[in-house]
DNA sequence: TTATAATATAATGATTTTTTTATTGATCCG
DNA sequence: CGGATCAATAAAAAAATCATTATATTATAA
């Protein structure tokens, strides 16, 4: 879920599209006009961010209106935030993982030849 | 700047080695064992962590012990935040974009055909 | 000094992503 | 209806990313 949002905020078209949002909604015309790149591509990348959640769309007779889902995006971030703070103990997700965690008793770990953290 | 660290952050295994060094500095080889991944895998997702400087390294011994820079990853994200909210006009980046985007009248823009916003 | 552990780098192949080109489906207007 | 505009989709080509395998480098240990 990160990831998707994450991947689709990491590339430049996108994030340009994003930004253009921000100031305003605009159809795929206005898109393809205002960036100057090809109406497909604009197409593609905003399937990638509808699916992200990140644009909605409406339709208004042959134009499709993009916005920003703005709200969608600053929760996203937040609970990014929290995610990154949360402990591993606990997390379903990273159960495995947190088994494996070397121990540190001290400075050191209990790993095999492990120097002083 | 923000494409870079949302492209580090937009891959699964990256993500999963930002969310284990939130929880404590690793060395490579912990990392390794803990995500049971190869480790030319970690060393080529920890550069382009680093890249991003989402990673910070120290040499320890034979040891490169990596961490989380918080700080940036948060800094970032707030300054994302700010950047989406910036108004367009006056950003050198978006200059070109800027005068080509349509205008507002009322609730009608200046296109060709263009219909009710 | 020889061997081993930790890590980086290079090279290859596989997969995914991105862009372009072409086509199709609507909707609007004359 | 017939032509034009807006936009999605499909297919193909180009580019980038990712994982693996192999090799190199450095530091420690025996």
């Amino acid at each position: 879920m990160f990831e998707i949002v994450f991947k689709a905020l990491g590339e430049p078209t996108r994030l340009k599209i994003i930004k253009l949002l921000a100031e305003r909604e605009l159809c795929v015309c206005d898109l393809e006009e205002v960036m100057q790149i090809s109406q497909p591509r604009i197409s593609q990348h905003l399937k990638v961010l509808k699916h992200a959640g990140l644009v909605n769309e409406r339709k208004e007779g042959q134009r499709n209106i993009c916005s920003l889902n703005r709200d969608l995006l600053f929760n996203i971030i937040e609970d990014f935030q929290q995610y990154i703070d949360q402990p591993l103990e606990g997390m379903a997700e990273f159960s495995e993982e947190y088994t494996r965690l070397p121990e540190v008793v001290g400075d050191y770990c209990e790993k095999k030849n492990c120097g002083k953290l």
